[in-house]
DNA sequence: CACCGTTTGTAAAACGTTTTAATAATCATA
DNA sequence: TATGATTATTAAAACGTTTTACAAACGGTG
């Protein structure tokens, strides 16, 4: 066995023409055989079955994908690998896409919206059947005749990109911050920071708007002075809190845009000797492995990264097979509140 | 310049023949002109560039692999996503192998040496240029023909798999668990719970050996006892710490082999309603961003994932490029102890 | 038995490159 | 001016598939 396994694969990797040799039939025949069994009598596609497993025939992905013009290649671009939520959505996707034959190309853009474009410019070579893409900012000029050159169906994930009809996927942001407010001015806040991750703009944007709306149906308006907007370095969300908890009265809480903020929050915390949820309570959007592991365990509101995933490879393939046609379409995934014990009633001397 | 970008990508990709034909020269030359530019005079060379730049030409990556043997793909296999210490690696190496002009193939094995086979399969499809692995598990006896059926070099990362020859890269376990060693005796630690993670095999060994070298070196006696090994899911690191924590007298401090092991035990810990550091130390190893966020922020022992990951692409691309040859080498790369809040001195009452 | 409609099989072209081997051009040397 | 020796260019073959267009074989009908 072992030894047949040897002579397998010593050599160099078998062709369709050896295959068809060693079955005694033509190379078309062999590959329809394989490709469109229905087209080739019982007889011979058994003799050219035996003879790929004999042979441990694979077909040669390059020279497939320059025939048909179809690579069973798929390609995920995501801003960072820092963020758990990619991590999580990087995981989910590539099962998926696996599951289905295909292979991920993955590319990282470090929230820079010229690499990106470097990483899509070098992605035009290898006619990806597709991508999923997480887009780091905000929509360039160049991104545009990037993105058209791909010459592939494209979907959008986590953040949108305006006026291209790319199907999207994206978490429903608006709902996810009324979540977080509702939660807590339920619990008795009435002064709440806001940190804010300015990356994803147009979530941002939406999940401060859905906060602010629980505020307002409560009666308890929205203080736009104890409102932060950092970048994606988790030091300046540190600077955030930080200042935020200089203010006078200082708040109660904080609501922070997602857990790279809130790692920058939590260690202010740790600074200023605040206790967290005694002192003031902190709820983020994003739930992830740790969250539940730190003490206090936190109060979260979760993304269905799995849904989400599973969302965007449906839309995708939807399109790579052809069955879909037609304008982008949206899939919003509903947030869900996951109560821990990072939040709990405002003090009393608010 | 909106409108010619247009121009430029709307069309199908430009062909090699069509920069040819607009720059009147061969295909050949043209070729030429891209690959080997000294074989081409200045005049045709800029005909050719400029043709190039107009049409918006990408080479055809499938063309090229299949006539060239090399794809310009390298990939990159780790057994899951969810500990950190593998996302930072296939972030580092994300990077390194699209600064050579390379992409990335991802995959993830789920600890699963059955899927693992499965991808080593399918990856042959795509000739590679070389694969960097960090195995699921034990090896395998079907490892050795899908590995020696890929044709490329493999270098080993995180974990060894011995027989193959393959070069390797691995942290010094033995170090590592020195150093968690001589640390927690230094602390004045005498009953010490130590939990692996089973998977990694060899490196869960070594860390043994070093820590139980420490030990002893300080005359402290190593009570096998207090060991427990438990698979790759975290539910069976809480259920070890659980049962540890039940021991009379009861360990003052843990070992835990990797981070994923920490989580369970830091939940057992919040479920025990221990304290850490003061009522029991605990170290681990893996050094990963949320670390420093957690009360306590954790003490532990580092692995130099950066190093490692370039370690690992050096050599691969040492293989790739035809520099290196002859037996495996092998780079072991030193752990360093980061101290925070986790660990303190062994309270009295031990 | 000649005819026709199905199957079943195959030869050959095509996909977009790189490379080999051959040709054409250039230039110094005899 | 003819002759090699270089250099610059190109035609054509090759890489391993899929697919198109055609041929062969086969069974049933009139």
């Amino acid at each position: 066995m072992q030894d047949q396994e040897e002579k397998r694969f010593s050599a160099a990797p078998a062709t369709l023409r050896e295959v068809a040799q060693l079955a005694s039939v033509s190379v078309a025949t062999a590959s329809n055989a394989l490709n469109s069994p229905d087209r080739v009598s019982a007889e011979l596609r058994g003799r050219v079955l035996r003879a790929v497993e004999q042979l441990g025939y694979v077909p040669h992905a390059a020279a497939q994908s320059l025939r048909r013009s179809r690579g069973k290649l798929v390609a995920l671009m995501v801003p960072n690998l820092r963020n758990p939520f990619f991590v999580e959505l990087v995981d989910a996707v590539e099962r998926l896409v696996f599951a289905r034959g295909y292979s991920l190309l993955l590319y990282s853009s470090g929230e820079d919206a010229e690499a990106e474009i470097r990483h899509l410019n070098l992605l035009r070579s290898y006619r990806i059947d597709g991508l999923i893409l997480a887009p780091a900012g905000r929509r360039e000029p160049s991104h545009s005749a990037s993105l058209a050159a791909l010459k592939a169906p494209v979907v959008l994930v986590d953040r949108t990109l305006d006026g291209f009809g790319f199907d999207t996927v994206v978490l429903d942001n608006h709902r996810a911050g009324q979540l977080a407010g509702e939660h807590l001015v339920g619990l008795g806040h009435r002064r709440i920071g806001v940190i804010l991750g300015t990356s994803s703009l147009s979530a941002g944007r939406e999940r401060l708007l859905g906060f602010k709306e629980a505020l307002v149906a409560s009666g308890v308006v929205f203080d736009s002075s104890l409102l932060r907007e950092v970048g994606l370095r988790d030091s300046r969300a540190y600077d955030a809190a930080i200042d935020l908890f200089m203010q006078k009265p200082a708040p109660t809480a904080i609501f922070a845009g997602h857990s790279l903020v809130l790692l920058g929050v939590m260690r202010a915390l740790a600074e200023r000797r605040l206790r967290c949820p005694e002192d003031v309570s902190t709820i983020a959007v994003d739930d992830f492995p740790w969250a539940a592991a730190m003490t206090p365990r936190l109060t979260v509101i979760a993304q269905p990264v799995a849904e989400m995933a599973a969302a965007s490879v449906d839309l995708l393939f939807g399109r790579i097979e052809g069955e879909a046609a037609g304008p982008g379409r949206r899939a919003t995934l509903p947030p869900s509140l996951i109560v821990r014990e990072s939040t709990a009633r405002a003090p009393k001397v608010a």
